[in-house]
DNA sequence: CAGTGGTCTAGACCACTGG
DNA sequence: CAGTGGTCTAGACCACTGG
């Protein structure tokens, strides 16, 4: 495995930085100077350089130099996987939809959608199980006017969430996140009796098609047996 | 504002893109077609082809072609903000240190920090206030063969958290979510009594300096006024 | 002013693809 | 086989920096 010129040259680079010789700030070997180190045509060393500086690991200011960038500070963020999606495949998956209806918008509904307040938007109430253990609850709210059609599927073979995802698929996605007391129906829904687990976790999350929201979903998960992220054990 | 030539070689790719002139897995120009259509050499037509693969909108097989990428998935991920950091700097802010103690190290504990079980390691209990307010409650573990001097820091004038920035930054971050009770010492010290917001929101949190974890930190919420990522509103 | 990075040219050789 | 992208060269002109 040889590796091309450019990046021996970025090799070098980056064992300097990372063994501490080159702390932050340092200027870097300017292009003329790996040319001259490496036997290389400027177009080779610069490539090197532009590389990191893509990766902000260098920075480079036009007339000055190239330096060794600050370390980006660690992004807190965590992936937020859906649990059902892990069981989706498998054999012990089921649900039970619980409701399938339009609605009359409240005015928080009207403004995500872009509608009139009082008017029609779809609605499904879905309840997800693990080898018959309720593991989601799901209240998703359907744009009307990118998914007309919505009630009128029929979803023996193709789930809601499968087709929502046919017809307007997400370009992006927004997440909050809460602790909530299950609601009454909701505790019975996810077996959830008085003593064990009565608090959850919900994720609402908008979907976006393009620069309008398709979706809003609440997805409430018993707290026992859920959590995001990688397992810290 | 004269863009140069590689650029307006990228916005007219981009454009057949985004008016769906080019579906995904069109077969663009080639490097040699763009050199034509556009009177510019071949590396400046594959710079533009390049960095539009770097962003993953395109796709470049060597021998056959250059194509236009699937639309990569939304990622689901949310920014984790520390509530705190958005006070900590505000006249609201102040904070009350519980313990700050050497203790025994739990099993799990010790294999986090890969230290022997029963090994010395460092606590730290923290209540964050906002304007009197209980925000966070933060329970913090610190590794001592990273920061041996953890307990002998006078903190008067700097924080616990803020020692720990200094010495280990922490160049990784791992989160875990999960909706919790809290325990009667909680209640109290967040200031819930027992019929408002019973729930709380917890974030385990390991901070990773170099290839080892610093600490790890459970932090606990309020729940009902807490939560992740963009207002919805 | 010499030096820097940003853009660009007109060539070259290579391994690989796919008809 | 012609065509593709991957790497590379040895030049060039430019705007800008900073002593």
């Amino acid at each position: 495995m040889k590796l091309p010129q450019f990046a021996l040259i970025k090799q070098y680079i980056q064992n300097h930085i990372d063994s501490g010789a080159w702390p932050v700030g340092t200027r870097t070997p300017s292009e003329n100077d790996l040319c001259g180190m490496f036997s290389v045509s400027r177009m080779t060393a610069r490539r090197a350089l532009q590389e990191l500086a893509d990766q902000n690991i260098l920075s480079r200011v036009p007339g000055s130099g190239t330096f060794v960038a600050d370390l980006a500070p660690a992004k807190p963020s965590v992936e937020i996987y859906n649990p059902v999606d892990r069981v989706r495949q498998t054999d012990g998956y089921s649900s039970r939809t619980l409701s399938l209806e339009a609605i009359s918008a409240t005015p928080e509904l009207a403004q995500l959608f872009h509608i009139q307040a009082g008017g029609e938007i779809f609605k499904v109430v879905i309840v997800h199980l693990d080898r018959a253990q309720p593991i989601q609850w799901q209240t998703t709210y359907v744009n009307p006017q990118l998914v007309p059609a919505f009630l009128k599927q029929n979803y023996a073979k193709v789930s809601p969430d499968a087709y929502l995802d046919w017809i307007v698929p997400a370009n992006s996605l927004d997440h909050q996140l809460l602790a909530v007391l299950p609601t009454p129906l909701q505790r019975r829904e996810l077996g959830l009796n008085a003593e064990s687990s009565a608090v959850c976790l919900q994720i609402n999350r908008r979907c976006w098609s393009k620069q309008v929201v398709s979706t809003y979903s609440e997805l409430v998960h018993p707290a026992n047996q859920f959590y995001l992220g990688p397992d810290l054990a």
